[in-house]
DNA sequence: TACAGTCATAGATAATAATCTATGTATTGG
DNA sequence: CCAATACATAGATTATTATCTATGACTGTA
């Protein structure tokens, strides 16, 4: 069989014959002439390299070896058809694969749009990556990611981003603290203390030391602490104080509390961050569809709802 | 999808592409320039619609979609390979089906060809058709078998025969018979005898009625019975005598034997009766040479063995 | 036997595909 | 940054395919 010159509108022009049992019939049905039709038979009989049909009383019928690339036909055209669905499913988002790089402080936040997305695409397969800023600029630089949730995104022109949450920067103390319902805490009052703070990259820490400097404050103590959960548990311990995103301690904030600094909460988004290049996977675009309602609906983000919308017009 | 363009060459070298992970190396390997392969890629590309590969790190890798491209391709052509050997096979011979159409008394005979023959050729499936000498003339000429055993083969210009076998026919009695050892045993001890015979059409009872015409005989009493089995138990009971093919008494000799009449046994042969126009199924031809090899071997029908061969040559 | 259907073949044409050479463009590894 | 390697694109040519119209051959029925 020569294999090369098989094309499957061959196969489908010789399933219906073989289902119509008439060449004219079939000629009618695929909208072609009478004689087109016998000419592919023909040709797909040279393919094969035996007849494949034979007329018996009037009809046309398969020979033995025409049944038998009647099913093969039917098998493969059906196959093709189900990657056929299959794409047109992965053209609506609605299954395939994506990835979205998160820097830590978002996971407290993106497991609430993620979680229910999930639930609503069971076909969508998503992989979240999670580190600090640095290394998921490290991931952004080397374009392994389809999405990326930063605070404080990098500068680049090849990039969408959008601005979608608000992500509040908070003063943190143990439960009971002393300074819980002091009215007008200023951070006079606290120089003295120990601030507990994630490394220099973190957008958290930096845009903490931003406001310090504005104000011309010098903090006297402070120890840096890798991750955000540990600090949680440093602050509950009695170690210090500490500026954390809202969310961190909005889920559990076992021991410990917020504290109403003056000019707290400093004001901080994140932000959705995609390559302008990228062919975003249909996915990924639905998923950005998806927090665009969400924030539009439970979230009453309203100008994050538009950023999102701004930014799929932007791939669009 | 644009399936109708599909071909399964671009399949096959997608699918190699995706193998290599290079573009030139499967130029190489298929004999064709590095821009020949792009342009394939960059068709199917087009047919499905959606990138299939992209370059990472150096290698052309498979995108989300190429990956369900590439499952089917495999699945495809592993599909259109059986098929292939399929064919092979019915080529060979070796499997498919043909169908052969006896005259009654041959079903004594051509089981003995056919048993083996099914053994050595498990996958090829056989259809026996059998019938007496007239509704096996109706299936010749509506061509509804590949291969006919007559005894009598009807005269037709467009059609090969093989007289393949001898086809002795034998006088019988009942066992025991008053006839069985006088020797030289002639027509006229036996005028007044009842005989029992086939139906008009049938080759056995033509042969017969020849010899006697030939002979100047007329029977004084004869009675039609219609298959050789009623006839061979009726002779058992005494109700008559009969001429019948020595293979139908071979097998099962119970009651009844052969009585040493002058003249006889008359010879007559088996022969094979195909069209010629007829493309014979391959399973068919390779019965007919299985046949040819047991006539040289263990039937000792030499002159059987050349006939059936001479008819393989009209056939090749 | 004539007619109506059905299929095959011939001949023509336009579209598509396969394939090459030459050249441009990235990428990768020194 | 250079050189080597690999891929993409352009342009051209040839082969193949898809398709039509016109016509011939066959088949079964009125």
């Amino acid at each position: 069989m020569k294999i090369r010159q098989l094309t499957f509108r061959l196969l489908q022009v010789f399933a219906d014959v073989v289902r119509s049992g008439s060449i004219t019939a079939t000629a009618n049905r695929l909208h072609l002439t009478q004689p087109t039709v016998s000419q592919q038979l023909k040709r797909l009989r040279e393919i094969v390299g035996e007849p494949i049909v034979r007329q018996q009383e009037g009809r046309i019928v398969p020979t033995e070896v025409g049944q038998a690339l009647y099913q093969l036909s039917q098998d493969l055209l059906s196959r093709a058809d189900v990657f056929s669905q299959y794409l047109e499913e992965y053209n609506s988002g609605g299954r395939g694969h994506f990835s979205i790089g998160l820097v830590n402080t978002a996971q407290y936040v993106l497991p609430r749009l993620l979680g229910p997305f999930s639930q609503a695409n069971p076909q969508v397969d998503v992989t979240v990556e999670v580190g600090n800023r640095q290394q998921m600029l490290n991931r952004f630089e080397r374009h392994e990611d389809d999405i990326y949730v930063f605070s404080h995104p990098p500068i680049d022109d090849a990039v969408l981003v959008a601005p979608f949450l608000s992500n509040p920067l908070v003063l943190v103390g143990p439960e009971h603290s002393r300074w819980a319902d002091v009215e007008g805490l200023t951070m006079d009052d606290l120089k003295e203390q120990r601030f507990l703070l994630r490394e220099p990259g973190s957008a958290t820490r930096h845009m903490f030391n931003a406001w310090l400097d504005n104000a011309g404050i010098e903090l006297r103590s402070t120890q840096q602490i890798a991750s955000n959960e540990a600090i949680r548990l440093a602050v509950a311990s009695g170690m210090g104080l500490a500026v954390l995103s809202r969310h961190v301690i909005a889920d559990s904030p076992n021991g410990v509390q917020e504290l109403p600094l003056r000019g707290f909460p400093l004001k901080s988004r994140w932000h959705f961050v995609v390559r302008r290049e990228r062919r975003l996977p249909p996915a990924a675009y639905r998923f950005l569809s998806f927090v665009q309602a969400s924030l539009a609906g439970e979230f009453e983000e309203l100008e994050g709802e538009a950023a999102v919308a701004e930014l799929l017009r932007g791939l669009g």
